[in-house]
RNA sequence: GCUGUUAUAGCACAGUCGGUAGUGCACUACAUUGGUAGUGUAGAGGUCACGGGUUCGAUUCCCGUUAACAGCUCCA
């Protein structure tokens, strides 16, 4: 909050003679204006075209008010709808008139907070109603109102008691006024009769908001609490063109066709009972698929020095004693009891994998040790919390657990990292980075989390990744660093992580004789790449629209005979395929061509081929590939090494992939 | 788990202002033996999610349960 603080020392300078600021814009030019020059003057200086679209401004990297006066030397931006920083001013207005009008439609409603996010906007009201679409309508035509009126928006300060006294019907709003910090300037902002408290920044009027749609209404909880009440929530979304809204929306109805649990059933990848909530089966086609991506992922890690094993999936009740999960992690554990004695279903594979550690007495020089393990967790996840093969409750994590020497974290967190860009890349995933600090409830010494969060930071600083902080995130045992794949809709997943603990260790008493021949504790390192494989194939079935790459699609060439007189030359092209690993399938049915051309495109399938009397008499097959539609005939041999080649080149090719299902 | 919405054939959906239900696709049979995005005809398939209540009568109205969906919270 600088600029406020340089705003209250600098008012108390008035009677001083004025300045000169010194102010260097986003291109490097210098500029001279006078002291109190506000940034919106700054903007229609440099041009009126400028100054009509700027949204806010940004004072040495700090997003502030068009209103706000220059009052030092500073770098100054400004910014459109097309910034970040601006964005979020626009958006934000919008919420201020989303919430001017339900207050016109209701007037007793209680206003709690309405921020812009990255998609839009939103607004949570206590009101004892719920909203209908009718509502959203209603809400909406009066937002139109306010936006015709072209009212302007105007700000102000009060003192703690002044606003107190001014959000007097406005429990939500004394909150927030009681929690903001001793000396806080307290800005409210004013358009027409509406008033609300709000640090800004906003646009000067209304009137600019055009372009914007009320999306939906949600339950939310009062500061994000569950242990507070719940409000009532309208999503909204708006932007500084028509257009672009247009653009937008459409945009999210082509995400809902790509949705992974729509394709899921319709390319019969998996499905969901209500007999197992949670819980997915995994059809023929979806069980292809899973397989294709084990043997690769067991491809990658037998290269880069795992070794595999394999560890119940229940266990006693001492084991997890031991691992602090039946402290830490019960609300998540399903249990049985076997002889009278209590076990649990493992929600994680650590525990085991530390067993196995122990099995054998090890020495320095077998370590880094790398452990990997394709291992069925399940979690009780809250109900509602699942979705689709995104949030499940058994999954199957590939997990690895390396012990190591305290001197070789950081080259091993490098490796995974390497490892983990890797098979994103391969993917074409863009990815965002995060660590998780230590959380409240936690196992361990303060000093050992300081440690190896510092060791997490520093491998990230080094390998020269952009990352961003969640305090107080991390798992019970140690910090971590979070990887997240976005889905079609913009929502991001944690996929991959990277979690550094020296506690199971401890509490296993894992030791390894070093070369003094003493007994020492290893470190250990938990890690997964696809994170779980349910979630990982959700995500990829709708980064690729359910068009996967030859060498992971369920089918990667659907033979189709023309009559059945030609089934035998059918089952040969087929026979030849499978021979050299290569998936194919036959559609004997006695179907028109074209209909079976039809469906085995609604498949996605990479290669169609057609088999009549003038392939069987010439051995060839007619090609018709997903990439480039019709393509002719080839001699069989020649297909099928083409083929193969792309099947083994794996990733070179997916990129290459555009069709009406992976727009 | 919380707030809201929803639940009709394998799937996608109509419908019944309370008198036990239809369409398309898929499925089965028959005919059609075909050349690059949907062949024709016929047939079979549903205690309208489950449990209560109101009613002469409930798939329809009310309550509860379960599940799904959107969001919150939580997470791989």
């Amino acid at each position: 909050m600088s600029y406020i603080n340089r705003e209250r020392e600098d008012s108390e300078e008035e009677f001083l003679l004025n300045f000169m600021v010194n102010i260097i814009l986003k291109d490097g030019t210098k500029k001279e204006y006078d002291k109190g020059t506000s940034v919106l003057e700054v903007a229609q200086n440099l041009s009126s075209g400028l100054a009509r679209v700027a949204c806010a401004g940004k004072i040495d990297g700090e997003l502030v008010d068009l209103r706000i006066p220059l009052n030092d030397d500073c770098n100054l931006e400004i910014l459109t709808f097309e910034d970040d920083g601006g964005k979020w001013a626009f958006r934000h207005t919008g919420a201020h008139i989303l919430a001017q009008a339900v207050k016109n439609l209701y007037p007793d409603v209680k206003l709690a907070i309405g921020p812009a996010i990255q998609t839009g906007f939103y607004y949570d009201f206590d009101i004892d109603k719920h909203f209908t679409e009718e509502d959203l309508a209603n809400i909406e035509d009066e937002m139109k109102k306010i936006v015709k009126a072209k009212y302007d928006i105007e700000t102000f300060t009060l003192s703690k008691e002044e606003a107190l006294k001014l959000m007097a019907d406005e429990p939500y709003k004394i909150e927030l006024i009681n929690d903001l910090p001793e000396g806080e300037i307290i800005r409210f902002y004013k358009q027409g009769d509406f008033v609300d408290l709000c640090a800004g920044p906003h646009l000067l009027n209304t009137k600019a908001f055009e372009a914007f749609k009320l999306l939906s209404t949600a339950g939310a909880y009062w500061k994000g609490s569950e242990k507070n009440k719940m409000l009532c929530r309208i999503y909204g979304t708006a932007f500084s063109k028509k257009a672009d809204l247009k653009a937008y929306l459409e945009r999210i109805e082509e995400a809902k066709k790509r949705d992974h649990r729509k394709l899921g059933k319709e390319l019969e990848l998996f499905v969901i009972m209500d007999e197992g909530p949670g819980f997915p089966f995994f059809l023929p086609k979806g069980m292809l698929l899973k397989n294709n991506l084990i043997e690769y992922w067991r491809e990658l890690h037998q290269k880069a020095g795992y070794k595999e094993i394999s560890t119940p999936i229940i266990l006693n009740k001492e084991l997890w004693l031991t691992s602090g999960h039946w402290e830490h992690y019960r609300e998540n554990m399903y249990t049985t009891i076997i002889d009278e004695m209590d076990f649990a279903v493992k929600p994680m594979n650590c525990p085991g994998c530390m067993l196995v550690y122990k099995s054998k007495l090890h020495s320095y020089k077998d370590l880094p040790l790398r452990m990997g393990e394709l291992g069925l967790v399940h979690r009780h996840e809250l109900s509602g919390a699942l979705h689709g093969l995104m949030r499940v409750r058994n999954f199957t994590q590939d997990d690895a657990h390396i012990f190591m020497l305290p001197n070789q974290i950081k080259a091993e967190i490098e490796n995974i990292m390497k490892l983990i860009d890797e098979v994103y890349n391969a993917f074409g995933f863009k990815y965002r980075v995060e660590i998780s600090t230590k959380p409240e409830d936690s196992i361990g010494e303060e000093s050992v989390w300081e440690t190896a969060t510092q060791s997490l930071i520093d491998a990230m600083t080094e390998l020269g990744y952009d990352y961003k902080i969640n305090e107080g995130d991390g798992a019970f045992y140690g910090p971590k660093i979070d990887f997240k794949l976005e889905d079609s809709l913009g929502r991001t997943w944690q996929c991959g992580t990277i979690q550094l603990d020296f506690q199971l260790p401890e509490r296993f008493e894992l030791e390894y004789i070093g070369s003094d021949g003493e007994k020492h504790r290893p470190v250990m390192i938990h890690r997964v790449v696809f994170g779980s494989i349910e979630r990982f194939i959700g995500i990829i079935t709708e980064h690729f629209a359910g068009a996967f790459p030859t060498w992971l699609a369920p089918v990667a060439v659907k033979v189709l005979p023309i009559s059945d007189k030609y089934a035998e030359y059918a089952n040969n092209v087929a026979d030849q395929l499978n021979e050299k690993g290569i998936r194919a399938e036959i559609d004997y049915r006695t179907e028109k061509i074209g209909y079976k051309i039809r469906e085995a495109r609604m498949e996605r399938v990479p290669y169609i081929v057609v088999v009549g009397l003038e392939e069987q008499e010439t051995n060839t097959v007619s090609v018709r590939s997903r990439q480039k539609g019709e393509e002719g005939s080839f001699p069989l041999n020649e297909f099928i090494n083409r083929v193969e080649s792309e099947i083994n080149t794996r990733f070179n090719y997916h990129t290459n992939i555009t069709n009406e299902f992976s727009k």
